[in-house]
DNA sequence: CGGCCAACCTGTGCGC
DNA sequence: TGCGCACAGGTTGGCC
């Protein structure tokens, strides 16, 4: 389930098998996946270095020494597989879409079956200015994610305050499920009126954002179903869900005794505790 | 610009 | 076993 934290997760599992790294042949196997891939994306790839991974918001970028800085989102489906060069290397799987074997003997897998992801290229000097980068609010773990620009930036919206964390102008990386867990760890109600957030309301949002995030990142990402890291172990924070995917369980807040509730917003799932959450 | 919905895809799990 | 439907981690384009 990649969400910031996954991610990041992804990212840091590639870094050591990529940063340095010539790549000896790339291979894409569809024409495009959200988008159309590069048309020139195996011939720029093969044989060029990576400089440097990071990541902004749920991208994450592949920096390389000739300027080139691919831009991947996995999307709802989209995984990583890293296969080392003493290891096994399957062959192709259904929705395998881009395989990546480096100077080294590793080999990397792109799989995505509902195909929401996307690679693009861009360059390195202007990739602050790129379409899909350039509006992107702050990164919650970053200097520049605060209470003054977080309220600022939600306290004229009359959308949901769920709806409204999930956008990616807003604040960078949150999804579903971490935007669930945020809201009930504040005590807000997923309905409620963003620009009825209170200012001490948001003064609690922002820390719990950041732990929220930070916790499932030190868990390896949450992992639903059989999502798993590079590695391809799964990831431990789905164990710690306190309201996500808990509809009609107890919730766990101390002697609160009420019950977890499932209701759709923007034609997405919301849990929420009814009476903790105000 | 803000807000809302449909659309993009495939797979899985459930009720019948 | 098969069928139809609801639902799944995200984003965006079009419409009011």
């Amino acid at each position: 389930m990649p969400e910031l934290p996954e991610v990041e997760t992804v990212m840091r599992g590639l870094a050591p098998v990529l940063e340095g790294v010539r790549l000896e042949k790339v291979q894409a196997f569809v024409p495009k996946l959200r988008v159309d891939l590069p048309i020139d994306f195996e011939e720029r790839l093969t044989g060029n270095r990576v400089v440097q991974l990071s990541r902004r918001s749920k991208y994450i970028l592949v920096e390389c020494e000739d300027g080139l800085t691919a831009i991947l989102h996995l999307g709802m489906s989209g995984r990583v597989s890293i296969y080392g060069a003493n290891t096994h290397h399957p062959a192709r799987a259904k929705h395998d879409h881009v395989t990546i074997l480096t100077e080294r003997g590793d080999l990397v897998v792109f799989n995505d079956p509902r195909r929401f992801g996307l690679i693009v290229f861009s360059t390195a000097d202007t990739i602050q200015t790129h379409a899909l980068i350039k509006d992107i609010g702050p990164e919650p773990l970053g200097n520049a994610f605060d209470v003054d620009t977080f309220w600022a930036r939600i306290k004229t919206r009359k959308s949901p305050i769920k709806t409204v964390l999930l956008n990616q102008k807003v604040v960078a990386g949150l999804g579903n499920i971490y935007v669930c867990e945020a809201l009930w760890r504040a005590g807000i109600h997923p309905t409620r009126r963003a620009d009825r957030v209170r200012r001490k309301d948001a003064e609690k949002l922002v820390p719990i954002i950041r732990d929220v995030l930070t916790e499932a990142i030190a868990a390896g990402g949450s992992t639903l179903k059989d999502y798993a890291q590079v590695s391809g172990e799964l990831g431990y924070f789905q164990h710690r869900f306190k309201a996500y995917g808990r509809e009609g369980e107890p919730c766990l807040t101390q002697g609160c005794g009420s019950t977890i509730e499932r209701i759709v917003q923007s034609n997405r799932s919301t849990f929420f505790c009814p009476t903790c959450q105000t």
